[in-house]
DNA sequence: TTAGCTGCAAAAGGTTTGCAAATTA
DNA sequence: TAATTTGCAAACCTTTTGCAGCTAA
């Protein structure tokens, strides 16, 4: 903690809305209020989420907003979105070079970070041309706690020869 | 090639199908028809691909049932499905230990072998105890002929201190 | 002033589900 | 016979979009 803050008073606010602007955007209202949800909540939000949080306080403000808003900082790097297997995107703000590990089984998410799969994304672009972008995509498996569970015995039922 | 064949008549029908009444399930002519569809198309489909290739022979098969259809073999471990990133889940079938490579750019799904994670697999297992289920995420990036290119300009706008 | 944003409501895309009738073991 | 599947249609969930009015630069 740097000190006392007032609800919404992030520091960061300010830079992000001026990286909002820079393509023409507007720092209206209620990207301010959204931007400010954003900081403040959890590190992974999925898009309703956000909106339900920025609803409770604003109920004016549409779901589209929420979304549209995202959309914008996503294209300006500001946040970043994975699919983490079934069900909606989460959307986290772009500052660590991190993977996702989600368990299949109790759909927990493990941050790990980037240096984990250093060299795995230098296999790939060496060998196969492809160049890793990795907050986008999430590593399906199973967590410790579920691993050491009987359920979803990995069946290796292989057709074919 | 083992030689000339009726349409459908794939030697790994009978097996899938025992395997689709093991627990109590049955093999009925829909589903014999989805699986022969599945063995004789292309390696990745989506559940709404195939559908389209079987009504076509078959009106009268609901896509429902294509549905139905493939979470049960899914169940059985006889296919299993990958989120590519946005769209469609894409269905194949549980044959080889491979890898989804997919570019963001041109939507090109690269398959690379089971050795290619192997390491990086390794190292999520014995540093976070995390079991890697390879097959059902894809690791989003660009591919070799979209790299070169300028588009997507991996922004570096990482937010705060 | 004027491009960009907003709210609303409707649509889109992919997938699931309730149900009565048909089919399978 | 009893349990499972099917087709149909409707619902579902997440996300996108068209549009008229509003607002920031």
């Amino acid at each position: 903690m740097t000190g006392a803050r007032r609800d919404g008073d992030d520091p960061r606010l300010e830079a992000i809305l001026t990286a909002l602007c820079a393509d023409g955007g507007r720092a209206t209202v209620q990207r301010r209020i959204v931007v400010s949800a954003l900081l403040a909540g959890p590190r992974h939000v999925t898009a309703e989420e956000l909106a339900a949080t920025v609803q409770a306080r604003h109920p004016d403000i549409a779901t589209s907003t929420i979304y549209r808003t995202l959309e914008a900082l996503d294209r300006q790097g500001v946040v970043q979105h994975a699919h983490l297997g079934h069900g909606p995107a989460v959307y986290h703000l772009n500052d660590t070079d991190h993977l996702h590990l989600v368990c299949e089984s109790c759909g927990h998410v493990i941050e790990v970070p980037g240096s984990a799969y250093e060299a795995f994304a230098r296999l790939l672009a060496e060998d196969y041309g492809f160049r890793v972008a990795p907050h986008h995509f999430a590593v399906q498996g199973r967590c410790g706690a579920c691993a050491a569970e009987p359920g979803l015995p990995q069946r290796g039922g292989a057709v074919g020869a």
